[in-house]
RNA sequence: GGUAGCUUGCCCGAGUGGCCAAAGGGAGCAGACUGUAAAUCUGCCGGUUCACGCCUACAGUGGUUCAAAUCCACUAGCUACCA
């Protein structure tokens, strides 16, 4: 007996699932088997999937198993987005990315115990399915006019037009669900709401084929306060692999969410219990400058996706590159490491200094000459915290942090590091 | 298959021979105010250049012209009407 249901549906994670009785019945009270899929679209998981990553895991610790299936066949059809046609991605790269997904997903999930996690591959069984097998087998459970109602569907059907690949799309996760309910009487899919479409595919194909009656569970769609998709910065997506996104970037990342969008982030990813959630969120009404709620949920996630060492680190950094102190005070090791998260820039010694201009170019703080002179001109260039205001300028060697360290600012919080040394 | 129209910078959208790197809006960047917020106001917003300038750009290719986003031809894609 657990308020498993109860506790998602307070954190605002059910958009919609099949008999809310039933379903609520079974996971607070059995144990059942669920699944939730990830396509290989991009080389890493993103802030989107960690969503729904840590709301499996939600479901794991209740007691229940999970299966986290990777897509590497459905990868390679590609499920139809309104926006259009996707170009299908070489076999060998969706292969890598299927690895790298696999890798990454071991991480969030307990793989030991009575409801321990499995990782499975649905290229495992569908690339053994044959054509005759797909079209007299399975493809006799689908209806075209159901299928055509899918809203991705329906919109490209009126714009921009859709593959035959693509709308085969429902048929093969469908049959994932199949799969896994014969193999592992799994009961459930969650996914995100754009997948509902595809998840109740899985469960009417069961319930034809087998005269079994399944589950479909999905989360709602973040919207965020300012209307934009949660997860992206104008930098781009916010990925969970450190290469992609650095630590530094993905704790700030969430140290700067909107005050407005942070309860219902909190309640979506934050494991803290409901009291500490709640006090949380009053603060940040009552306090909002002290931003405690985003500190404290920004800390726990890069504890979860990166490590502890990895967070404590890069907050350090944060409030030494943020801090009101003197920059020359802290010492060698932390402003490197504090550097080196935010992004570090070596040039050599033998070559002539860079002046202001090419520092911040050369660091990636602006995209050419002429982006960077406007930047100084508009007075967002820093050097060590002192606005640089001459076009001309370049660093003293008393000007080097430690002999060699120059801590190089765009705006208010865009930083970057350049180290001279041989 | 026939006819007519459309295709502009990150996005939307004005421009129908020189005054066009191209109105306006959005996004984005910077400044002020702040909390490394939000809202608001101001400036910027193709590349290179201290700058005059030069280069690249108005679907693609070729042409007319001293001069083309603007005119012509062909190609591709989209839209509407006709069968």
């Amino acid at each position: 007996m657990s308020n498993l249901w109860q506790d998602l549906q307070w954190r605002g994670l059910i958009a919609q699932s099949t008999d809310e009785k039933v379903l609520s019945d079974l996971l607070n009270n059995k144990s059942i088997t669920f699944y939730i899929g990830f396509d290989p679209t991009a080389p890493s998981l993103h802030l989107g999937n960690l969503m729904q990553i840590l709301f499996a895991k939600r479901l794991q610790l209740a007691g229940h198993k999970p299966l986290a299936l990777v897509g590497g066949a459905t990868g390679l059809i590609g499920d139809p987005k309104e926006s259009g046609e996707r170009n299908l991605n070489e076999e060998e790269i969706v292969i890598t990315w299927t690895e790298n997904i696999a890798k990454q997903l071991v991480k969030y999930f307990d793989f030991f115990g009575n409801n321990k996690c499995d990782v499975v591959n649905n290229f495992d069984w569908t690339s053994k399915l044959d054509a005759i097998s797909l079209l007299r087998d399975l493809g006799k459970h689908f209806s075209i006019n159901r299928m055509l109602e899918r809203e991705a569907v329906s919109a490209r059907l009126n714009a921009s037009g859709i593959s035959y690949t693509e709308f085969s799309y429902a048929l093969l996760q469908a049959n994932d669900y199949l799969e896994l309910h014969k193999k592992y009487d799994c009961q459930l899919q969650t996914g995100g709401s754009d997948q509902w479409g595809n998840i109740t595919a899985g469960v009417d194909l069961i319930r034809r084929v087998e005269a079994k009656s399944v589950h479909a569970l999905t989360t709602p769609l973040m919207v965020k306060a300012d209307g934009n998709k949660f997860g992206k910065t104008e930098a781009g997506t916010i990925w969970l692999s450190p290469e992609l996104t650095s630590p530094y970037a993905f704790y700030q990342f969430w140290l700067n969410t909107d005050d407005r969008d942070i309860a219902t982030l909190l309640k979506y990813f934050s494991f803290a219990s409901k009291e500490i959630i709640e006090d949380l969120i009053s603060k940040s009404k009552t306090d909002a400058a002290s931003r405690e709620a985003q500190k404290y949920l920004a800390s726990e996630l890069t504890s979860l996706v990166h490590s502890k060492e990895q967070c404590d680190q890069v907050i350090l950094a944060s409030q030494a590159l943020f801090g009101q102190g003197e920059l020359k005070d802290i010492s060698k090791d932390i402003l490197i490491a504090a550097l080196s998260e935010a992004g570090l820039t070596k040039i050599k010694t033998s070559e002539e200094l860079p002046n202001i201009l090419e520092i911040l170019q050369q660091t990636n703080l602006c995209d050419s000459k002429s982006a960077a002179k406007r930047t100084v001109e508009e007075g967002g260039a820093y050097i060590n915290n002192e606005r640089i205001s001459d076009l001309n300028w370049k660093p003293n060697k008393s000007d080097l942090i430690h002999g060699s360290l120059l801590v190089v600012r765009r705006g208010k919080k865009v930083m970057a590091g350049v180290e001279i040394g041989g």
